[in-house]
Parts: C-alpha cells; sequence; structure tokens
DNA sequence: TATGGATGAATGATCGTACATTCAGTAAGG
DNA sequence: CCTTACTGAATGTACGATCATTCATCCATA
C-alpha cells in the first residue's frame, strides 16, 4: 500500500495469517522489491526480507517465482482496472464529465505512487518476449481502449468537427503513459500535478470548448491533486 | 544491422577480426538477444551464440557482462542522437521544417527496427534503479529536449498564440516515446506510417498552421515511411 | 622466399556462487 | 491430534568469470 518500503510493518502477526491476506502482503513486496531493485536483480529471499518472512513461505504460497511474478502483475492490472471503471461509473453522464474522469483516475494517489510506476515500467520491459505479460501491460487493455475511444467519438460528433476519434483516444492513453514514464525515469521530474495538466492541455487541443489544462472547463471540480 | 536475428552471417571470418568489429558485433548480437529474451533472461552464453562465437570471447571483449550492457545502451543512445542531429542539419532552417525533421527522424527504419525498440524498452524497465541506464534514457536526454523545446518556443511566438512551449515540447516526445512503445508492446500494432501520422496529429492540434496528419502542411516531402 | 618467434584473438573446460526449489521438521489453531 | 502455516538447512543448477591452451597473423632475420 505504501511507498516507502519499510519492512513488514503491518502486523504481520507471525503466526497464522489467512491464507489470502499473506498472498497479498508477499505481492505487495513484490511490488516494493522490484521498484527498488529492478525486475532482474529480483530474488525471492529479496521478496520474503522485504515482506518480513522466511523465503521459503513464498514457494509455499505461490509454487514457483514464475506464478509470484505473475500474479502481481495481474494484481496491478485488476488494481488499474478498478480504479478507472469505480471513477467512471461516479462521473457525470456527459462525455466530457467522462473523458475528465477517467483522465484524473490514473493520477489517484492509490494507483499513482512511485513503486507501482515503476514495478509497471519493470513488467513493461519484460513483456515483449512474454506473451502473458504483454496480454496484461497496458495499451492491450481492450476495454479501456474501446471505452475512452467512445467517448472520443461521441465528442468528435458533439462538436461536429472533424478528427479522428480513435486516433485522439490513443494521444490520450499515450499521454498518460508518457507522463508515467517521465515521473519514473526523469533524473529530476516533474510532479504529480504537472504531470495532470500535461494530459489536460493534450484534451484541451483536441476539445478546446470542453477542456483546459487543469481539466473540465468551467467547472473546478474537487482535483485529486492540485498543485 | 538487420532484425531477422540469424546468427553469425556477416562474413564473421571466424579467425581473425579487428577489436572495434568484433566489438560491434557483440553489441548487435547483444540487442537481438534481449529482443528475443528479455533483459532478464539475457546470458553471456546467449550472446555468444547470437554471434556465433564461444562466450569466453564475450569476457575477452568486454570485462564483465555489466560492461556489455552498459556499452550497448551506450550505443543505441549514441545511434539515436546521431540520427536526430543529422536530421536537424539537413533541415530547412525555418522552426516548422525543424520540427519535422526531428519528428520524422525518430522513425527512420535504420533505428526503428523491432529488435531496437524492444532493446530499448528493457533497458528502460531496468532504468529506475540504476543510474546509469537512467542517465541514457529517453527523457533525459538534455540536448534533444532544450532543442525541440527552443523549436516549440519559436513557433508559439511566431504564432502569436498562447501555449506553454515546454509543455508542448513534453507532449510531442511523450507521443514519440508512446507510439514506440505501442509498436512494442500491442499485440496487434499499428504500423510505423500510422504511428508517424499519430505523431503528427498531435503537432497538428498544437500548430494548425504548420502541420497536418502527414508532417509539415502544404509541402510533399519525400516521407520516410508512408502507407 | 623460408623460418621462427611474438602478439593477441579465440576456445572451451573448470570453478565459484547465487538463487530457485525441495523437504524434513516445528508450531499454532481448531 | 490433525490440519495448515511456517522455518531454515540442503540440493541442484544455471550462469558469470577465469585460465590454460590453440591458432592466425605479422614481422624480423637470414
Amino acid at each position: 500500500m505504501d511507498d516507502t518500503g519499510d519492512i513488514a510493518k503491518p502486523d504481520t502477526t507471525p503466526r497464522k495469517q489467512s491464507r489470502a491476506a499473506r498472498r497479498q502482503q508477499l505481492i505487495e513486496a513484490t511490488i516494493d522489491t522490484i521498484a527498488a531493485q529492478g525486475y532482474a536483480r529480483t530474488t525471492l529471499t529479496d521478496v520474503a526480507r522485504q515482506a518480513g518472512i522466511s523465503h521459503g513461505l513464498v514457494n509455499f504460497h505461490f509454487e514457483t517465482k514464475e506464478r509470484l511474478l505473475n500474479e502481481t502483475l495481474q494484481y496491478l492490472a485488476e488494481e488499474y482496472r478498478q480504479n478507472w471503471t469505480a471513477a467512471l461509473a461516479a462521473a457525470g453522464p456527459s462525455p466530457a464529465e467522462q473523458l475528465d474522469a477517467m483522465l484524473r483516475a490514473d493520477f489517484d494517489p492509490a494507483i499513482c505512487t512511485k513503486a507501482r510506476l515503476s514495478a509497471w515500467c519493470a513488467f513493461w520491459g519484460e513483456a515483449q518476449c512474454r506473451p502473458m505479460y504483454q496480454a496484461l501491460c497496458g495499451s492491450n487493455d481492450d476495454d479501456y481502449t474501446r471505452t475512452i475511444e467512445e467517448i472520443c467519438a461521441q465528442l468528435v460528433a458533439g462538436d461536429g468537427g472533424g478528427g479522428d476519434p480513435v486516433r485522439i483516444a490513443r494521444l490520450l492513453r499515450i499521454t498518460t503513459e508518457g507522463v508515467w514514464l517521465d515521473m519514473m525515469t526523469m533524473t529530476d521530474p516533474y510532479d504529480a500535478a504537472e504531470a495532470m495538466r500535461t494530459t489536460f492541455t493534450c484534451a484541451a487541443a483536441f476539445f478546446p470548448r470542453h477542456f483546459d489544462e487543469n481539466g473540465l472547463a468551467g467547472r473546478r471540480r474537487s482535483g485529486v491533486v492540485r498543485a
């Protein structure tokens, strides 16, 4: 959950811990370890130490290292999905409100932490040659893509203007990924607020009647992050 | 050089090969191996086999695996840099022509191959926890960033309009990275021509007087890639 | 044009180690 | 007591590094 990566803090009642809880704890430890050491250098011993338990236990809960890593990525993907679908459901009915909600969701502090971004990035790097990773990594979430494409199509139609909604949707998705990467890889990165403003600047370029650099235009919302 | 990764084809005159040539051959083999197996699974034996030589030789030319990987990334970074600076030098003097050249350069078939994109991506994934990689990976090329920011500043000033040139430059850089990633990670990706059109769609959104989806507007150039 | 030695590229067997996996054994619930 | 979580030592293996040895090529001398 947290970003700091302190070892086995959350009441890890050494003996006895429900199976599900231990598994989740190990997955979180895996995320933190990958973030700290990188994918290639992550060992089961590291993960176990991060979780504050013996390394034999990792194989007890997940039979192999490969499975642990697969499930970690699935966990991240599912978490991401939950986050944007929930945001979308909570948003108003107009396409502009929905787009605002989806773009904003990617910067929710619950999923937009340094450790999680690092882990995503690490899996991404390995995805090219592993079908399982590839299927779960960003650009292959059909549901996300189709949803944002539909919203863009509605906005384009509503404006009566031109522009290919598929390409605009792609640019918006890419922009989000891009600022994520920047926050991850830049030696001296800008903060999440500026990242979000950058994303909305892109939205504003295509839908100027609806968006400005702070999001949905003409309506001050309780922004998630704002500097 | 090529994308197919056939083993040790280019007249690898088994005995005797100048030091520099062997090193470059090994670096190319490293790129192909990383692309094929991923960073984490790349072994010196794989690289040697890919190059068609014994694995002892890899340590003979590069003392350690770490050095081989470092030099491979440096090679890619230098190649990338050469490519865009050359393109910029060959471009006309107007900021629009220069931006067109820089964006187009990223899709030059010499550097925009599947193997190279895969390798870039793999290094990127590991960059978060390795300062040396981090310094060489995309978003930290100060020269590139400053150049594209200056060009955007000129275009913004010339249009007499608003818009933060730094943020626009960032969006253009991010878009290029993004379509690269798409070509890499999508299970069913679009081609390089569509990738370039996507990039120029972004440029057109901010500089509509100068660009359309095919690049510099009102002037059909001998495009590098066009479907 | 031979001969022989020096240089350095190239090999592959060997070694040491790090790491995933296994397993025999221990301790809590229930 | 029986099930299930858990431990840590033991095992096997994959891999990076080392090194003695082989082999081309070049050059010096006759």
